[in-house]
RNA sequence: GGGGUCGUAGUUAAGUUGGUUAUAACGCCGGCCUGUCACGUCGGAGGGCGUGGGUUCAAGUCCCAUCGGCCCCGCCA
């Protein structure tokens, strides 16, 4: 039996080795990833976290070692001691890094021994998440993981150095916090020594890193986790990590120009990308109006055209109901269509369905003119002008969209990115950056039957909008700002109110009283009256910018322990119910 | 709250119009093999098809319910 206890000490990393390091003697630590057995020799993939090596064990020798590597088993855990060794002539393994090279082993003690693990450990991605999941910690020795992890690592700390020498404090702001009405759902925690009242855990430490302002600091920042408590996503998890900044006496093109530098800094860090800025700027209005969204990504074209003007005599039904509604009928081309068949039109009818459209007419251009189940309905006059609109040429297909104008948008917008994905019309190589500016202020809520605040209530209204602010608060543009990335919101923020009068009408449109707006965000109104500096400030997602800059498809692979789509934790069973003793210490009773 | 999709050996999958002992690959166990690197080779074990009902002479295949994974809508200031 081995010691499980070794008086060897590691040397070096397994995939550090390089035909340089030949006959050193060495001290490895790692897994067995894979042995190959050939009755004399014996080969085994050692791995840690820098990569795999080939180590040795010749019968003749070390007999004792190989007589021991026998019981070598995938995953156990070996330290090794032995000498580097260029490999012989035509053995190299070009696939590995450390390929020119394998370490022949005299010494082995095996420190740890495994079950058989419930999956292989070098397939791709390709193992049920649930299995995943539930071995979350076999499931991060895999490589790609791994990369994902020390990827994450090496951007945190290129933010922190960059920020820190641009003059920007860390300072940490509480998790256990006040329950805001305004925004996502709060997690809660129940208060034992307050009996029947909650915490809520931060959806952000926005209003703290306001208050650091009030108090001076000057420029805040804090990579910080937060938590709402909404139904999860392939790019949404219930707990997040921002990079959140503040900074006072600045303007939305003083923040905008540092966190250009901020961005490219952790691109160089981290991928070795350097990026050109400063990136695009595109206004809220222009974003919807072209890409149906407020999140455009703009590696591709097929943007929207607006056909409402032509039609708007159109005596086709669907775009004229649509126009006389207050609609809109918009399109968009796809050049040289022919891979689209009829039943892939289909398909994309099904797809705006989601988006609550009610159909998706079409047009394909042939040398006879217009193939489509609408042209029998335009006039030749109609049909020439939608096609010199859309600069529509032989083989192009058009898809209109004629609804409601946020329908319209909404459907052809996701429909947009859906076919440039389909078609292949996405450089995957690309960043595409772009800052949308000009956001509204607020959004009247139909289901809330009121204004509420597009990003958050202490938003600042763009001065020459004030005026508006009580006669028409939908026409109130905000000083907001979102960094989009290839399509995904990856940071936002806006220059603050500091002045308690602002605040108060932007309260008041809200539909917050002033005695609901005290007892909510009393101590932060009473800080504006105490020297408020002019401040403003921006969070990022760090697990999408990962996810973007790591090539990965889920936010669960950039982030070490994540949820389901539950939000449940299938590693250690959370959430769980209680016990009875716990409860009542809370003074909480289940009741359903 | 809703829509879609998946659940069959440890893993990944196949399983025809319901029909005898449920397939394969990898992994696992054992034998042989001194140069492989997804080693090779010979042999072996292993599941009753997520769970619970139902239809039927007969269910992995059909129906209902339920649990779970994933994607999406709503939601996410």
């Amino acid at each position: 039996m081995s010691a499980f206890i070794t008086e060897l000490k590691r040397t070096h990393y397994c995939g550090d080795l390089r035909t340089e390091d030949a006959n050193k003697e060495v001290i490895l630590m790692g897994w067995a990833h894979r042995r190959r057995d050939h009755g004399g020799v014996i080969f085994v993939d050692l791995r840690d976290r820098t990569g795999l090596v080939q180590i040795v064990f010749n019968p003749e020798g070390a007999t004792e070692a190989h007589a021991e590597a026998h019981r070598i088993r995938s995953e156990f855990v070996l330290a090794v001691k032995g000498i580097v060794n260029t490999r012989p002539a035509g053995m190299e393994n070009p696939e590995l890094q450390t390929g020119g090279i394998e370490v022949i082993i005299n010494q082995l003690e095996i420190l740890s021994e495994s079950k058989t693990p419930p999956f292989l450990l070098e397939g791709g991605g390709d193992i049920n998440e649930n299995i995943r999941l539930r071995y979350r910690y076999l499931d991060l020795r895999r490589p790609a993981i791994q990369k994902n992890l020390l990827l994450r690592s090496v951007v945190a700390a290129a933010a922190r150095t960059y920020l820190s020498d641009s003059g920007f404090i860390e300072v940490e702001t509480p998790f256990l916090t006040k329950s805001t009405p305004e925004g996502a759902r709060d997690y809660l925690v129940p208060s034992r020594i307050n009996e029947g009242t909650f915490y809520a855990l931060p959806q952000s430490p926005q209003i703290f890193k306001q208050l650091l302002m009030v108090s001076g600091f000057d420029r805040y920042f804090q990579i910080v986790k937060c938590f709402r408590d909404e139904d999860l996503r392939a790019d949404r998890q219930p707990e997040f990590t921002q990079i959140d900044i503040e900074m006072s006496f600045i303007t939305e093109d003083d923040i905008i120009q540092i966190m250009e530098g901020l961005i490219a800094h952790v691109f160089k860090a981290g991928i070795g990308l350097e990026l050109t800025t400063p990136f695009k700027r595109i206004a809220y209005r222009d974003a919807i109006a072209r890409f149906g969204k407020d999140n455009p990504d703009m590696r591709f074209g097929l943007e929207l055209r607006d056909l409402t003007n032509v039609l708007k005599a159109s005596s086709f039904k669907v775009f004229r109901e649509a126009i006389d509604g207050g609609g809109c009928v918009k399109a968009i081309k796809v050049d040289n269509a022919s891979a689209l068949s009829r039943k892939d039109l289909d398909g994309l009818a099904e797809f705006v369905a989601g988006y609550g459209a009610k159909g998706l007419a079409w047009a394909r251009l042939t040398a006879d003119g217009w193939t489509s189940p609408i042209f029998k309905f335009l006039t030749a006059e109609e049909v020439t002008a939608i096609n010199s609109l859309m600069e529509a040429k032989e083989g192009d297909i058009i898809l209109f969209g004629a609804d409601a104008t946020k329908i319209v948008h909404d459907a052809l917008g996701n429909l947009r990115v859906h076919l440039a994905k389909k078609l292949n019309l996405i450089d995957l190589s690309n960043f595409s950056f772009v800052w949308v500016t000009e956001f509204p202020l607020m959004e009247y809520s139909e289901s809330e039957k009121r204004y509420v605040s597009t990003h958050h209530p202490f938003t600042s209204p763009m001065i020459e909008d004030l005026p508006h602010l009580e006669s028409d608060p939908g026409r109130v543009r905000a000083r907001a700002y979102d960094l989009v990335l290839n399509g995904s919101e990856i940071g936002g923020g806006s220059i603050r109110i500091h002045r308690t009068d602002v605040q108060a009408t932007v309260f008041k449109a809200l539909g917050l009283d002033d005695e609901t707006a005290r007892s909510k965000f009393g101590f932060l109104l009473e800080a504006l009256e105490f020297g408020a500096p002019p401040h403003g400030g921006i969070a990022f997602g760090l697990d999408r910018l990962i996810m973007i800059m790591a090539g990965a498809e889920s936010i669960r692979d950039v982030i070490a322990f994540p949820k389901t789509q539950k939000a449940s934790c299938l590693m250690t069973d959370a959430p769980s119910k209680v016990s009875v003793e716990q409860l009542m210490e809370l003074s909480l009773k289940i009741v359903s």
